[in-house]
RNA sequence: UGAGGCGUCGUCCAACGGCAGGACUGCGGACUUUGGAUCCGCGUAUGAAGGUUCGAAUCCUUCCGCCUCAGCCA
């Protein structure tokens, strides 16, 4: 699919609104920035997935960067393998790959220019110290008694570290910010800490490294990147991201962080310190496990590179905390794999099938590995005879009566051969069967398809092949195996199984390595792309087939769902209650006798509620913007709701002092607003365009002609053309769709850019439409 | 507790003041030489309450719930 035809999400939009606005006049540049201490998984995949996306949907470029900061925990093994995994996934980063360290030099001079302007300073106090100054979430941090060393000191204490004067822990770079911060990242955060450690790429060269917050945004800004992709859980390190680059830049493009809702998905673990464990620990096999999460892992079962691609277009972005139905994935694996895997013959638990009225010798069938799809070409020889294998499964003594496979006296076709009927049932010790006695039907070879008639899979007993093949299942028998006391608990002690007697066609031998199959009614398989060789081949099972018939019974053999909420931990109840806004405002106002009497005088205002009074005495500047509204000439009420309820909104974030709209244009707009001259939807378009272009409100009514429509002809004229171009609609509301008369009337503001009043126009719109 | 963020079918994602829609799952049916695939059908979801508006999932307010942050990790 082209990017431009997969759907959009919060941060196309943000990109396409950079784009119109003229924010970004260069390419989209996007970055994956992976620190090399782990394997990548599937949560990463889709971070990959979206950058490279995203780059790829505005004709920019994604960059490949390792975030090799901190040298104790990284490795180059770690580079290789996420190169090769992003590679795999698709990503092309052209001349786009990138270190940190690289960057180590440029960063340290932006470290020195904090420090010239008397922004960052050398800490020499414990780690201890520091973090208990830091203070905590109600309680503001102290300043370091090192704060105020002045710029020279610092230059050459940060001059000392980096010569290796002192060791590790003796001193940090810390920026100069603000102790008391309500945001704990802003208290004079770590920049650079002392590390005599040996960097898998600079080696021996630096023994001060940048931490995360500093280091990141440089990276970013170095690299020219637009948009900084990022999880979640960095929302509140983007205060600092931007200011660090206000304090070293300008920069252009200036990069901007945004966050999405990292991937979780039902049924598996995603840290890499859980990962990790159960690699170390030996609970799977290695990072490339075929049952873990992992790139490696899900690339060595099987999984394709499209399938993880149409996964992550299933799931979208966005910035809710979800769990996302392991289900999903499931459907796109197999969705994938139902399009490339030719179909094969292979018992995984064999139980003799004797034809025993089969006379002629053993025959080679001429079987298409598309029986579906006879164009697609190629065939192979099976060899078919009186003694067969068939599923265990695939045979019940008494069966229910919507069975479609073998039982005593029933008829089944054998998938490409004829139809055979159960004549006998031989039991060995124990009453276990050992094997099936069928007669066949002749008539039955070329075809002739009877209804209903089940069709099971076979392979011949002694000229299949034994096989190694190995069955996946979910690592966790809990959908979030986070949220039990202990996800080693909750591990699937049948996420690997294996099956001894499987036997597969002879064609199968020569598998080729990385080759996916499907073996008939059984699942899709894989010739594993390490283990395989050919003339030995060795499959891993990658997903099973959808069986409606095993989910209708009791969940088969897959691990039982428990409730997603059932091992919560348990809610922590605040020791205080917490203090509502309401209430804040109204402590405020007790302590402060100015807002107290502030909020005294406009609660007398005529037509003004308490609820406004409060709302408006919030702070100084909002009273005192409301009062010169009002001073302006409009009445307080109204100018309260336009205010409260309409500006705000507008305005967004920004504070009212800050709009390009004067708060005596706004009581103008009022006024006007309220005149009658012109309607309330009118009156909301002409607010918008005042806020973006600040001017006089009854001069800009004119200029826009948003004056009242109160011409009967002009709105009958309206609503006729809304009635011709709302054909389909207007019949389904005379139809009996009655609420459409909301959609019509709509439609009808619309025609009229709202300048009709509503009222008349609902009668206008009610009489036309009978 | 301070700050930031998020609440839409069972699940994931749309709807950007105007018909709450798609996909997954599930259920039913058709078709079938895979109980697969394919096709068709089936939907009581906007966390709650107020407010603004002709009209609110969307704007305002309050409340509720969940997530993240107090590493010299990233």
């Amino acid at each position: 699919m082209a990017e431009s035809a997969r759907p959009g999400n919060f941060l196309t939009d943000i990109v396409d609104a950079d784009l119109a606005a003229g924010r970004v006049r260069g390419p989209i540049v996007t970055r994956f920035p992976p620190e090399p201490n782990g394997f990548l998984h599937v949560g990463h995949a889709k971070s990959i997935l979206l950058n490279f996306g995203l780059a790829a949907r505005y004709g920019g470029r994604a960059h490949l960067r390792f975030d090799d900061t901190n040298p104790t925990t990284e490795d180059t093994e770690y580079v290789e393998s996420i190169e090769n995994d992003v590679r795999w996934l698709g990503g092309d980063w052209g001349e786009h790959l990138h270190f940190a360290s690289d960057y180590f030099e440029k960063m340290y001079a932006c470290a020195e220019r904090l420090v010239r302007d008397g922004k960052a300073y050398v800490d020499s106090q414990p780690q201890d110290a520091i973090r208990e100054q830091r203070g905590s979430f109600e309680r503001p941090g102290v300043a370091s008694p090192f704060r105020n060393r002045n710029p020279e000191e610092n230059l050459d204490l940060l001059g000392r570290m980096r010569a290796g004067e002192f060791p590790d822990g003796a001193a940090v770079l810390r920026a100069r910010i603000d102790m008391a911060h309500p945001n704990v990242l802003m208290r004079d955060p770590l920049l650079y800490r002392i590390r005599h450690a040996h960097h898998h790429r600079t080696g021996d060269a630096w023994c001060i490294y940048p931490m995360y917050d500093f280091a990141h945004p440089l990276e970013d800004a170095f690299e020219g990147v637009t948009h900084s992709i990022c999880t979640l859980e960095f929302e509140s390190n983007r205060e600092l991201y931007d200011w660090v680059l206000d304090h070293t830049g300008p920069w252009d493009p200036r990069p901007r962080q945004y966050e999405f809702a990292r991937l979780a998905l039902g049924y598996t673990v995603m840290s890499k310190r859980k990962l990790l464990q159960i690699v170390n620990e030996g609970r799977v096999s290695g990072w490339d496990d075929p049952r873990m999460p992992t790139i490696a892992g899900m690339r060595r079962r099987g999984v394709t590179p499209d399938a993880l691609r149409d996964f992550a277009d299933l799931i979208g972005v966005s910035k809710n905390n979800s769990v996302v139905d392991i289900g999903k994935f499931e459907f796109c694996i197999r969705g994938d794999l139902e399009k490339r895997s030719p179909r094969a013959l292979a018992v995984l638990d064999p139980i003799r099938l004797t034809i025993a009225d089969w006379t002629g010798p053993d025959e080679e069938l001429d079987l298409p590995w598309w029986p579906a799809e006879p164009d697609r070409g190629g065939h192979r020889k099976v060899p078919f005879g009186r003694d067969l294998l068939v599923e265990r499964d695939d045979f019940s003594a008494d069966p229910p009566p919507d069975w479609k496979r073998l039982a005593p006296g029933r008829d089944v076709r054998l998938a490409g051969a004829v139809v055979v009927r159960c004549e006998e049932v031989v039991l060995g010790p124990g009453g276990v069967v050992v094997e099936i006695r069928c007669s066949h039907d002749p008539s039955s070879r070329t075809g002739g398809a009877r209804r209903g008639l089940g069709t099971i899979h076979w392979v011949h007993a002694t000229r299949s092949i034994p096989a190694p093949v190995r069955l996946y299942d979910r690592l966790f028998t809990a959908e979030l195996p986070d949220a039990a006391g202990n996800f080693l608990d909750v591990m699937n002690p049948g996420s690997l199984s294996s099956a001894p007697g499987a036997r597969v066609e002879p064609a199968l031998r020569d598998a080729a390595p990385g080759t996916h199959w499907q073996f008939l009614r059984v699942g899709y398989f894989f010739a594993d792309p390490v283990e395989s060789r050919p003339g030995a081949p060795v499959f891993n099972r990658t997903m099973t087939l959808k069986d409606t018939w095993a989910s209708r019974g009791a969940g088969a053999d897959r691990p039982s769902a428990p409730a997603r909420s059932a091992p919560r931990a348990p809610a922590t109840a605040p020791a205080t209650p917490r203090r509502g806004r309401t209430e804040a405002r109204a402590d405020a106002r007790a302590g402060d006798p100015v807002l107290a009497a502030l909020h005294a005088r406009l609660a007398s205002l005529p037509g003004i509620s308490a609820e406004q009074a409060d709302l408006l005495s919030a702070d100084p500047g909002t009273a005192a913007w409301f009062d010169e509204a009002v001073a302006a000439g409009a009445a307080p009420g109204p100018v309260a709701r336009w205010l409260l309820n309409e500006l705000l909104g507008l305005a967004g974030e920004a504070p009212l002092g800050s709009l390009p709209l004067r708060a005596g244009d706004f009581g103008r707009f009022v006024s006007l607003a309220e005149s009658g001259r012109t309607t309330g939807a009118a009156a909301k378009t002409l607010l918008a365009s005042l806020l973006e272009r600040p001017g006089d409100p009854a001069a800009r009514l004119a200029e826009l002609g948003l004056e009242r429509v109160d011409d009967g002809a002009a709105i009958s004229a309206a609503i006729g053309r809304v009635l011709a171009a709302q054909a389909a609609e207007v019949a389904r509301y005379r139809a009996g769709e009655k609420k459409l008369v909301g959609f019509l009337l709509g439609a009808a503001m619309r025609e009229t850019q709202g300048k009709a009043d509503p009222a008349a126009l609902r009668r206008a719109l009610q009489e036309a439409l009978g």
